[in-house]
DNA sequence: TATACCATAGTGGTATACCAATAAATCCAC
DNA sequence: GTGGATTTATTGGTATACCACTATGGTATA
């Protein structure tokens, strides 16, 4: 485990190193596992994983734990969830955003345009999804939206692998932000729609590309590829 | 407490009693008061805690926890979540769901409408919900349904207090059904949008309205009236 | 009388021992 | 050698003891 801070708990130390694939997907983990390798109890340990249960990262196996396989058809789904919130969230936020709200996202925005760093473009990606829900002022669907990125975090480097994928999804949130800011309820919400929708596509052509690399391999890491 | 089945674990004893409003919103709950009141022991407690935080009913206060109090801006919230979802669904339904399935729900509905026993038709009234977003087969959106209603669940009876009103909510709720049926899209979701709308405006006017009676009695039962 | 301090009771956080269930491994009979 | 029964190791579930912290109420002092 390279997450070893003292100043992150066990919750997020587990957390983060699932998302960084180094708990792999489908892989079988104890509580008294992780009461060992972080150095605390089994309470504690309890408590990551079924609050990590909530947030889809890990999930039961029988009376154990597994962490959760990557699976095609969850990835779908989680498209259209973030379809309908967004869009909804952008609805509201153009009647509710200030004006300054929206400049200070576009300037956060504009200040990560030359995100030719992978990881930094994985996290910035993920962030100005959420911040952008944040203008609606609506908890639930920013909390949906959070929720869904979170869900979607270990494959969402998958979406930027090469510089040029990673300019197409900048300028396609800036051009969403750009109609929020004119307060073009329609073109925003199909701007954002279709960015969604296509984005999901290329990742799962991809996804299911690969599949056959892990299969049988012992790990379900890529699960439920049905009728894509 | 008046649920003491034997069959249910802490965990649902403790819901329900929210749920019934036994524990009233505001209340202050201790995990050793759970765990003398309801024969276990801290740990099933703090689980139990735990995880009806995470669905909203109750929350954290300084280090202790309370019951949630009913916020009615997160009310207001809750019903621009419903309506982005449940019309989602909508929409995914009539493209998806097999009319065995429609024909199947509406059975269903009407074997529910003399609902004039008030408690049965609250649970009527937020299964319907659930049930129609289950056609969109979508388990990120029926979930977020699922939640939401969770989270009105202790004021949905307000909807429901007159036999005219459980009348005309069973009446949108076959319109909006029917209008699946006949794969019109653009009618059912205004309809549901309509509904989720109606509904939430009453219900909002009359907590307003009652929120005096509970004002400076020491529990904040109903919270955040904000700019209704 | 008012205020500052301190003792105390009660809180959630943690560690750990024990239990029942289960799955794996081993051993014995054939 | 093979199959079945039995033992054994390991799992999550639970109960509980201990800890650090905090809020509260009483008391002593200015």
């Amino acid at each position: 485990m390279d997450v070893t801070s003292q100043t992150l708990n066990l919750y997020q130390r587990v957390r983060a190193d699932i998302l960084s694939l180094e708990l792999m997907p489908g892989e079988r983990v104890t509580e008294r596992g992780l009461e060992s390798i972080f150095g605390a109890s089994r309470t504690p340990a309890r408590a990551a994983l079924m609050r990590l249960e909530t947030e889809g990262l890990v999930q039961r196996d029988g009376r154990g734990w597994i962490i959760s396989p990557i699976d095609i058809s969850e990835i779908r789904a989680l498209a259209e969830l973030r379809e309908a919130v967004e869009t909804a969230a952008i609805r509201l936020s153009i009647g509710r955003a200030s004006d300054a709200d929206i400049e200070s996202l576009t300037e956060l925005l504009e200040s990560d345009h030359p995100a030719f760093d992978e990881e930094e473009s994985v996290r910035a990606g993920g962030d100005f999804h959420v911040e952008l829900a944040q203008l609606s002022g609506n908890k639930f669907l920013i909390e949906a939206v959070r929720n869904a990125m979170t869900r979607l975090e270990r494959t969402r480097w998958l979406e930027v692998r090469t510089p040029e994928a990673r300019e197409k999804a900048w300028q396609e949130h800036w051009q969403i932000l750009e109609m929020v800011r004119l307060r073009n309820a329609d073109a925003a919400t199909t701007l954002c729609a279709e960015h969604i929708k296509g984005t999901n596509e290329r990742l799962i052509d991809f996804l299911v590309s690969q599949r056959r690399r892990f299969k049988g391999n012992g790990l379900s890491i890529i699960n439920n590829v049905e009728t894509i």
